[in-house]
DNA sequence: TAAGCCTTCGAAACCGCTTTCAGATTGTCA
DNA sequence: TGACAATCTGAAAGCGGTTTCGAAGGCTTA
């Protein structure tokens, strides 16, 4: 605490002004190299760094991005989120991450403290933006923002909302996976889980029913169930299935925690999978590859995918030019959960 | 963006001057009902919300605390961080996350990270904090940050370090479980997974033995295998175990994790839990509930951990006294990896 | 050698809020 | 009614940077 050393002191010790000492830290007005060499000489002593507060009040700007996601716990959203802090980091932004515990309520916490912080952009990862239709005060509210500060929605829509989305390419993802079971000789396919009033759901279950009738499969509606995205719904969505009199002999779940659920549940029934009942995942979280058995998923690369997130909002900021709408590619991971069906 | 309302437009229109305004807004200094109530009218009016740099620059601070974990994707710091985040807001403080994706050298980073935003308090949750022999730079590192910025240290320690340590009770935590297992008619016991380098081992290694002595029960050493903190460890571990002449009857796994990986891998081999070897693990994670059979753990109680920790560095940062070492407390919670020993 | 241009530098204003310090107002008590 | 204290208010000086604007200096060119 003994020093405070401050641009002054720095320009004072050089035998400069402060004018040029900004000058070489923002590096945005030429200087000549001597004295910019004797300068840094000075920086370098000190190990100075700028005050930050002083900084973005000066640059009316505060270099961070805010981040509202429903559950960190969720390995889905901590991944993605581990990828775009790192990413951000090294383009000289920082993360803001509201953690909004589930609750769409609390969004709106979040969106007063991401505001009070003055973040130069805004990302949402589910939450309300997932919701099919939002109540309007809540979409109000994101407009509102958006307005204000550069936003982008994370596999979701806001309509008369003024932000870029990125989506999950749900058509390829479930496409591929409805052809590898097909493949394997599988037709009678369900898909289990999620929630009718999300917008990832609907879209995966409209390709699934889309990618099936390519094939000219039929699909059997009872097999579409839906109960929510825990494993706890995974074990209760197959529950459900059972009381069916009729099985499919593969079925996808809309996420890792509900296959895990799925497979939890087979396991109290004695179902065998694979033998019995093939099982996919998606979003391939770092759990799939440690269930047993181990879990065939639909990966992202959350590496590339937090990337595009961030530096699409980075290039928002900076005013450039950026697609209103882009999407991320999904690739199937095969691992143990699926084989042919038995004949019974 | 057409309106960029300062204090200065709040005094001229409600007639007063700005020092009056700043005084209401931050409550330090009396001011008269009337003019108040005037005040806060327009204050409404413009939903007027100071802005956060100005004040963070004349206050010198900037109302955030910095956290450096190794991995917000294991579930254990995710919740804990979620907690923490919840409780802070709620106090009017910010924190911002640093992730280390499980490097120490990326920690420095960190460091660097959160003193440019030059935070009021730092907290370290695992990582270096928690290796026995920290390599002397990073030691240097934590010290000189900790002699700028309070800090707060869980569940580890540095030395020569000018921080507060909030640790849960490993001893108590050991004790009810051994104590739980031995009512259960265990006597060879287990203690699976972790690292010898680090603190956190070594502490339950450590109870474990006092319990076990104070139980008059002897301990094989050959059952405490270490391997780290992973799904994977809890595999290999439990392979390692199946390689010995003797096997225990019940085993302490160092983390809900490595628990996991003891259940896959005793599946694989066809031992039946808890019929065959009974499991716990440590941390309760939200894993833990999930698992088959559910696994019978040791628990933090999240919130009021997390609020504990947060309270002690705003009292930190506030400059009020603080106890040097904080303990809390952990729970056994029983659910149905644990079973009497079958005699064979 | 003088005129003109380009490069580099410094003084000063500004970003929006907090706080000190002194002055104005009101109230209290003798 | 006057003196004094207690309250409340306003002007102005920071907080630590960035940036505009004008001036000084060096160089080229006629």
């Amino acid at each position: 605490m003994s020093e405070k050393v401050t641009i002054y002191d720095i320009a004072r010790e050089a035998e400069v002004s402060v004018s040029t000492v900004s000058r070489i830290l923002t590096g945005n007005a030429p200087v000549n190299p001597e004295t910019k060499q004797k300068v840094e000489a000075v920086l370098k002593k000190y190990d100075f760094r700028p005050n930050r507060a002083a900084r973005n009040l000066s640059n009316q700007r505060s270099t961070m991005i805010g981040v509202i996601l429903p559950d960190i716990t969720n390995p889905f959203f901590s991944t993605l989120f581990a990828e775009m802090q790192h990413y951000a980091i090294a383009k000289d932004y920082s993360l803001l991450l509201f953690n909004a515990m589930n609750s769409l309520e609390l969004e709106s916490e979040g969106l007063a403290y991401l505001s009070r912080h003055q973040v130069d952009g805004l990302i949402f990862l589910g939450g309300r933006v997932n919701e099919i239709t939002p109540p309007a005060a809540y979409q109000q509210e994101i407009a509102e923002v958006s307005a204000k500060v550069p936003t982008i929605i994370v596999n979701g829509t806001m309509p008369d909302v003024d932000a870029v989305t990125v989506c999950t390419d749900e058509q390829s993802g479930i496409a591929q996976v409805v052809d590898y079971l097909t493949a394997l000789g599988h037709t009678r396919i369900g898909l289990l889980g999620g929630s009718d009033h999300i917008t990832v759901t609907r879209n995966r279950q409209h390709a699934f029913r889309e990618e099936m009738a390519r094939l000219d499969l039929g699909v059997n509606e009872s097999w579409l169930i839906t109960d929510g995205f825990s494993i706890e719904s995974g074990e209760k969505v197959l529950e459900a299935l059972l009381q069916l009199p009729e099985q499919p002999t593969a079925v996808i779940a809309i996420n890792d925690l509900v296959a895990l659920g799925i497979l939890k549940s087979a396991r109290r029934h004695h179902i065998d999978i694979p033998n019995q009942l093939s099982v996919v995942g998606f979003d391939d979280v770092y759990l799939a590859a440690v269930s047993t058995p181990e879990l065939t998923s639909v990966s992202h690369n959350y590496e590339s995918f937090g990337h595009t997130i961030v530096e699409t909002i980075v290039n928002r900021i900076k005013g450039k030019d950026v697609p209103t709408s882009i999407m991320i590619d999904m690739q199937l991971v095969i691992r143990d959960s699926c084989q042919s069906p038995t004949v019974r």
